[in-house]
DNA sequence: ATGTGTGAAGTGCTTCACAGCG
DNA sequence: CGCTGTGAAGCACTTCACACAT
């Protein structure tokens, strides 16, 4: 099978390669998205799904979602396929989402505040203990579904006490890197940030970026391919 | 030079492969994410640059850097670098930043408003022009930045109107395809979805999508790995 | 001397295609 | 027979390393 090869140099770029084993981000990444799927799949009363059946309702490539969970075990019943609740159990376990995690917001500006009562947060095996700012007007306020703002230089002492374990980044892009640092420092491992710069974070730290400009200006490039041909 | 090889099978999967010429997606990326770097670079006060520099600086690669230009054109001066306001101009052009973008939200809940008001937006390339939901009680209103909130049934009329060529989808995952669909009938070509679900598009269409809950699960994925080591 | 532009090599990801199991 | 699991092939993206321009 091959696998404890690869990773001769780190590639110290992005979100750092996955630890121990080969495991790609991009094959982890469809792990989630076959997991969203069961979780439709079972709403929906299907008991068993074959890889190709799966790969046509959602657009993916059965050879692929064959290969991704082959990787971690023989899963599938040949001539059959794969039964939704043992696969999603599974998925859970691989995706070590068993146990909760506490999160925290840093910046509690409008997209702070948004985040925070994001729907998709709070729920799943996430929970949003607290928005943190340094902004005094801010701090004591509390957001619409009762996440407390509290100022930053107590970011370490809630990190500690509540055991976070992942912090998302909403400041303005100037903030963001002594932010992260901050972060960094109050033990917390695995950060995303929202802020639109290119953050640095030393190795064992995983870091993520969603980048709202870039994903505009992406769209606005191929806008622009399209009407010039 | 060779370009108009590649792209055999056209590669349904994620934002179409940029058309008309082989760059991919992750190339125009990147130029946006250089784009960036070169304005810091500008407001500092830096005439020149070379592709090592802004490689050290920033956390690149300066091979790919050379190449993803080079692409494009013949940018920088031998023994020298680049010109830092050159290279910028040269980008905006080749990303198709020239000309404004009109934008619509759809969706006026808590991550809608958020985004109609968030900084990055209203500025540098891209208005937003309005907010749509279906929901009577929300209609009328305004966001704080200055939004308008209208109903789903003027997206059509407002959409030519006001020339909008890019969507953001902000509703609830069981509303997104639909809402996805009634955007492409409203001629617009461009979407980036927050939705958490896999959405289908014709070709023709650039759908992007920014999945929180997927970059959370990732964050927890990398977390339960260093933990079990 | 310095740093671009670029073939060529290297690496990793995806898809094919089929042996083999149920 | 149907479908998984998987070597092998194919393709795409990255990095190397150096000829060449200034």
């Amino acid at each position: 099978m091959k696998r404890g090869t690869g990773g001769r140099r780190p590639k110290r770029d992005g979100a750092a390669r996955a630890r121990s084993a080969g495991i790609s981000d991009l094959t982890a990444q469809r792990l989630s998205i076959y997991l969203r799927c069961l979780d439709d799949l079972q709403k929906a009363g299907l008991e068993t799904i074959s890889s190709q059946a799966l790969a046509d309702r959602f657009h993916l490539n059965s050879a692929q979602i064959r290969k991704d969970l082959a990787y971690f075990g023989e899963f599938g019943v040949r001539g059959v396929g794969y039964v939704v609740a043992d696969l999603k159990r599974q998925l859970v376990q691989i995706l070590g989402l068993t146990r909760n995690r506490r999160v925290v917001i840093v910046g509690a500006g409008n997209l702070g505040m948004a985040l925070a009562d994001y729907g998709g947060f709070n729920r799943e095996g996430f929970s949003i203990v607290a928005l943190f700012d340094n902004d005094p007007r801010k701090v004591g306020v509390v957001s619409r579904g009762g996440v407390p703002v509290m100022d930053i230089g107590r970011l370490p002492a809630v990190a500690k006490s509540e055991k976070v374990s992942i912090a998302v980044v909403a400041v303005p892009a100037g903030a963001a890197q002594k932010v992260l640092d901050l972060v960094v420092e109050a033990g917390i491992r695995a950060v995303l940030n929202f802020a639109p710069v290119r953050l640095a974070a030393r190795a064992g730290i995983t870091l993520k970026a969603v980048d709202l400009k870039i994903q505009l200006e992406n769209l606005a490039f191929h806008l622009a391919r399209a009407e010039g041909s």
